[in-house]
DNA sequence: AACAGTTGCTTTGTTAACAGTTGATCTTAC
DNA sequence: GTAAGATCAACTGTTAACAAAGCAACTGTT
């Protein structure tokens, strides 16, 4: 069980820290505090009804995960995206992905991850009749879940540490033109490819759908 | 001119923070402060002579980084690396290396870049003759020189996010074995590779060089 | 009009102190 | 002897206040 799912009651006592982090990744993937914004400390803990010690330390992560840049004398403020850093982003996704799909082609017993993709890909199918906001988190929990598949931790890591940048260039391109790279059939062939163990169509397979999706949203 | 390399005179005016996010980096990836290591704050921040703010903001970058991880109740300790794990981050690294190189491959005109990376391999040959130290430091300079050439920002900023955990795994793993994997053919082969604009070929120089890399590390 | 000096405001860097929680040790009643 | 309870020490979470650095507007002088 995963640290986020266990909620299980009502006590989920999360830090203030961790709260802040969430309601900035959130207003900054959501386009609430668009690129550029300056994010003035004292402005955004008055907002935030915390103090500036406990947001710095949120901005700090933040600023890890690519989602606000410093410029001079330490200033903080949101990411700008351009189109080519999308398709940098994109290059970068798609060279962890890919990784994901040939380590669990190599797997000797697929059985149990070909289970849970396909899972992921019909909780695809739910949310299609969704919101574009469901649409997008099924979306990305599959990614998610090929690279928490492999079990390296470290490409989990690298993933996620990516994905605040993902949704930031889904928010750019805009969602309605973002969902089309959603389609379920295309996430099908994804596992169909692992399911054959031929790593070198799957890193095929991988590959073709970041390019596909990452020229849907620059274009 | 990269921000580090314009200390032009003694005026390097860097922040405690940064200064203390330095030298805990340093600490943890020379073994000074050992995997398993529980950092206590207050302890730390004695130590190094700064508040616990401070410290605490240097952490959660470090923590960001993969050097430290958190354990119960907000503890933080030294990150422990397993034989598993440093195979997990050399696979994560060769993906987004070979990235690196088929980007490379993909320029038109690649004179200045092969120059660039022929410049870090002769910096390799010099460190040939020096300690161990250097060695190291010119060959991971080589390979943020291969990411750095790329112009993508994103690709960079994902690897050195892993340099932390590369130079654990060095330590881990033992200087004297790990400088095996910094023989100066090997790196020139790499150039090579992108010399010719192959990109299939320099994709399998650099996964090649990895896989041996990792194996040489965990052997 | 141009310029140097000054003054005050904005914003980040840094610190010390307070609050709350966990875990260990000691006590005491059965 | 042991289990419930009290007390204490060790940490981390959080906050408010102080310091310093840049920046812009103003002012007086030439």
């Amino acid at each position: 069980m995963t640290a986020e799912s266990m909620s299980l009651l009502g006590l989920e006592k999360t830090s203030l820290r961790q709260q802040a982090l969430a309601a900035l990744r959130r207003a900054i993937t959501t386009g609430e505090l668009p690129p550029g914004t300056h994010l003035v400390e004292t402005e955004l803990s008055e907002t935030l009804r915390i103090s500036r010690g406990t947001l710095r330390e949120a901005m700090r992560q933040l600023q890890q995960e690519g989602l606000i840049s410093a410029g001079a004398r330490g200033r903080l403020s949101v990411r700008h995206l351009d189109s080519q850093e999308i398709r940098n982003i994109f290059a970068v996704r798609a060279a962890l992905e890919s990784l994901a799909a040939r380590e669990l082609c190599a797997l000797a017993d697929r059985s149990e991850v070909l289970a849970a993709l396909r899972e992921a890909v019909n909780e695809m199918q739910r949310a299609a009749d969704s919101g574009l906001e469901e649409r997008i988190e099924a979306d990305l929990e599959f990614h998610r879940t090929l690279c928490r598949l492999t079990g390296n931790a470290t490409l989990l890591h690298s993933w996620q540490s990516l994905e605040g940048s993902i949704r930031m260039s889904i928010m750019f391109a805009g969602v309605e033109r973002a969902v089309r790279n959603m389609d379920v059939q295309r996430h099908s062939e994804i596992v169909d490819a692992i399911a054959t163990g031929d790593a070198g169509l799957a890193n095929e397979v991988i590959m073709s759908h970041m390019e596909g999706a990452a020229t849907v949203l620059v274009a």
